[in-house]
DNA sequence: CCTTGACCTGGAGTGCGCTCCAGGTAGTTG
DNA sequence: CAACTACCTGGAGCGCACTCCAGGTCAAGG
């Protein structure tokens, strides 16, 4: 088994990988949510298939709603050790109920857009998703 | 019956009643989402049970997503009558899908978010929000 | 009459999460 | 060598949805 490096993205890669703009991945790197990101003699950003995963992840908790500063408090504690994993948990769990709540009032919204719309007379409800033209 | 003029709320208790800042109130109307609001002698605000309901409405509607600007088309076609009443139903339409489709993402963040947490040993998942102390 | 408090207006400021820009470098291609 | 491309940096700019502020009015109470 040779070492073969562990296969690097550039920039471009990264960003189509992820789906996450490059400005948006030096932004993370700047709020530090997105650490230790290797380089190229050149000095251009190498990033890790961990670093795939992280972002992954990063996202996930922003499109739910996590702050990037929770995130960051998020990443330093991880920086600190297996001692701060409790923390992290915590974090965690918060974040899921925050979450779970989000769920149920989009659902209570759905409710009360649903009985707007039996206000208008149409009534073509059927699942307007799956029409044609 | 005699015409108790239906009662009107002060800008404080319109605040009150939707958990709208008056600020924000002012900022809607401005904005063009809540109209024709009524006025004491004195200039002041005097809000309808109407315009209780529609600032409700309002909420659900910016709490699930929807802009500014698609809440303010949505009054300009109210305002056009009932002839207007098609396009406002696709409204309602393409935004439920929205929020199911907001739904359906953190669904799958919350899978994302359980599965994270088993990487922690603790496991002392027992629903937290439910824990004392 | 003076103060107080709730409200008024137009406009400026805020926080968040990006997104864009100018000016520069490093490696590759013809 | 010139041109091109991908990337670099620090810092400015942006869009959204509020939120705050200065300076003023008006009605009620002491």
């Amino acid at each position: 088994m040779g070492n073969t490096t562990n296969i690097e993205l550039t920039p471009a890669e990264m960003s189509a990988r992820t789906g996450v703009s490059i400005d948006t991945l030096r932004y993370y790197e700047r709020e530090e949510l997105l650490r230790d990101v290797s380089r190229a003699d050149s000095g251009h950003r190498r990033y890790s298939q961990d670093d795939v995963l992280w972002v992954q992840v990063l996202r996930c908790l922003r499109d739910t709603g996590m702050t990037i500063q929770d995130l960051r408090r998020y990443c330093d504690l991880g920086e600190q050790g297996s001692k701060t994993e409790p923390e992290r948990y915590a974090m965690l769990i918060e974040h899921r109920d925050l979450v779970r709540q989000q769920v149920a009032g989009l659902e209570n919204a759905l409710a009360m857009i649903d009985h707007k719309m039996t206000m208008y007379p149409q009534h073509d409800d059927s699942n307007e998703t799956t029409k044609k033209v």
